[in-house]
DNA sequence: TTAGTGATATCC
DNA sequence: GATATCACTAAA
């Protein structure tokens, strides 16, 4: 009996947000029609302009605008001029806080999952409760084990070593 | 291991 | 305007 999670899900700390996702189904609709659907396996908690690997650490800017949208809101980011990456911004409005989409099953790393699901910049500041894509509930509980974060070097040693990764299990 | 890729931020 | 940076991937 699946359900489609409504934005009251998304309304809460990002480190709850991003445990509460790993197991999830996201859904995909493309401009054909079709539905897609993947069990996420991996999130990355990002959270703050405390944590130094976020990239609202530094402020408000054009791009992280998008973070300190409310809670539900989509975000997605192109990286190294080729790979889109997924967020879902969490928490009130004005706090800079997103959950990164790292991996569903069969489908390892962030960008190869935006690949699949024809994830772009058109639905970057979109809502996540939408017609395009959202994520839903079936039921379905496991294991979900902690992770330190991966690609992050730029951030404090402190913050590289917070386990704010999920995966499942 | 390393090259490729382009938007964004930051520095003239 | 110019350059440095980057939450990655594929090929070797």
């Amino acid at each position: 009996m699946a359900y489609k999670l409504d934005q009251d899900f998304y309304q809460r700390p990002c480190l709850a947000v991003a445990k509460a996702l790993v197991g999830k189904l996201l859904v995909r609709r493309l401009p054909s029609g079709e539905l897609l659907k993947l069990r996420i396996s991996e999130t990355e908690a990002y959270c703050g302009e405390e944590d130094t690997a976020c990239h609202a650490h530094k402020g408000r800017t054009k791009r992280t605008e998008v973070m300190y949208q409310v809670g539900g809101t989509i975000y997605v980011y192109l990286c190294y001029g080729m790979h889109w990456l997924l967020n879902i911004v969490t928490g009130e409005a004005e706090t800079p806080e997103a959950v990164l989409i790292r991996a569903c099953l069969e489908q390892n790393g962030p960008g190869k999952l935006t690949k699949t699901l024809s994830v772009t910049g058109e639905l970057n500041r979109g809502s996540i409760c939408g017609e395009e894509l959202w994520i839903e509930d079936d039921g379905y509980s496991c294991h979900v084990v902690t992770d330190k974060r991966v690609g992050i070097g730029y951030a404090s040693r402190e913050d590289q070593n917070r386990l704010w990764r999920f995966k499942l299990q």
